[in-house]
This record gives structure tokens, C-alpha cells and sequence, in this order.
DNA sequence: TCTTGACACCTAGAAGCTCTAGACCTAGAG
DNA sequence: CTCTAGGTCTAGAGCTTCTAGGTGTCAAGA
């Protein structure tokens, strides 16, 4: 809830959620809800295409997990995925930075 | 540069910087331009429909300010406009800490 | 005088992302 | 057998921002 102010900013918390380690699709989206404490409960049709984007991009890379009787794509960040991710928590610094001036509120 | 991660935080950010007093358009961009430090450098055709999308949502009024030899039209903050911002910017601490969860780097 | 640049407003359509609303499949519990 | 949870996928709608123009005033300089 309030939070289509997402847009723009998926694919940052996407990278950084994979960034431990490999997880498949629902995984991401059951780690995104819990780490953001239940804001970002982001639906399927938000997520998998996020995902197929960011592999298309080279953030990414995916395998097949049959392992555990159920059929699961594999998600890991690539180097480029580091590089992209460092950059994207740069700009998410200066862009909270700028809203909280606009803002006002001193840093709030 | 950097920032289309604005989509969705446009309209606290206007309704933040008309908060003070009685500005036109023009005005409005540069005072983005100047709070956020260059961060926010809007092309008019975003802001000049975001304003008449918040002026019809009731957030915002306008007059037309002909006193300068130069056609203005000046928008205010209406009480409606007053409270979305008040929830707007709790909106913004709220998605601001999440993110700041997710992205780790403690509340960076 | 004519041109340039800043000021000031406007809009149609493109582009891009997220969400809705489905579809499909397996495994385990009741 | 049925239901629920886990797991993946996609087409198209909806919304916002940006592109790329158009219109017009005013002041300064060639």
C-alpha cells in the first residue's frame, strides 16, 4: 500500500536482494516483503518481468532448479550486476538526499 | 541525470515547493532546480501537466497574474493540497526507510 | 531593425514501468 | 479428490514522465 512509488526504483532493491546469494523469482518476492517489513509486496506480474529485463540487461544470470521436485528459475547477479547495483545505491543516496531538501523536514 | 527514479515523487515535491507561498511554473521548476542542488532539472512538459493534474485534483489553485507585463499563472496550496502533502511526506518516510532496508548499508 | 535568448505557457504522442488478471503446473494436506 | 501453497509466465491496461514541438512577450545587442 502507497507504494506505486516504486516505479524506478525495483530494480536496485531486486539487485540487492540477490546479491547474497542466488535465489529463484518467489523467493525475491517473499525476501523483498520481509526485509522491507511487509511494504513491498509486490505482485508475480511486477516481479518476473523485473527479473527477465534485468537479465536481458546483463544484470543477471538464471538456471533451471529441478532439484527439489519443483521446476524454479535461479537468479545471480553478474559482475555487471555488482557494478549496476553499486551505481544504483549511489543514485538512490543523492536522489533521497534531494527529495528530503525539497522536502524539507531537515532529513526527513 | 540519473533521475527518473522522480516517477511517482513528483507531486510531493511540487506540492513541497508551492507549500511556502504563491509561485507560477516557471518559477516551480527552478525552485526544484535550486532545493535539490541541480538534481531535479524537470523539462516543462512534465511539470506543466503535473500541475494542472494537481489543480484538478483539487490540491492545487490557480490564478492568472498579469501584474508583470508577463502572463503568469500562480498556484497555491489548497487545504486539501495542504493535508495530501502532510500524508505524502509520511508516504516518503515510509518507502524511504523501506528501501533503505532492503538496499542495506544501514539507512543509507 | 532584426535576431537572439530568457521568460512563460501549452499539448500530442512516445516510451517505459508496474499492475491486473488471467493461464499453467506440482506437491502436500485434509 | 479437492484445496492450498508454491512456482512460473504473459498480454494488455493504466499511469507518469519525457520528447518535441508550438505560441507569445520582453530586453539586449549587432
Amino acid at each position: 500500500m502507497g507504494s506505486d512509488l516504486i516505479k524506478g526504483h525495483l530494480d536496485p532493491l531486486v539487485l540487492a536482494v540477490v546479491e547474497q546469494g542466488p535465489l529463484h523469482g518467489y523467493a525475491i518476492i517473499e525476501e523483498l516483503r520481509r526485509r522491507s517489513r511487509g511494504e513491498f509486496d509486490l505482485p508475480e506480474g511486477t516481479v518476473y518481468p523485473a527479473l527477465h529485463r534485468l537479465e536481458r540487461l546483463g544484470y543477471l544470470a538464471s538456471r533451471w532448479d529441478d532439484s527439489q521436485g519443483r521446476r524454479r528459475r535461479v537468479y545471480e547477479l553478474t559482475r555487471a550486476g555488482r557494478k549496476a547495483l553499486a551505481a544504483k545505491r549511489n543514485e538512490w543516496k543523492a536522489f533521497r538526499s534531494a527529495v528530503s531538501s525539497v522536502l524539507g523536514n531537515a532529513g526527513g
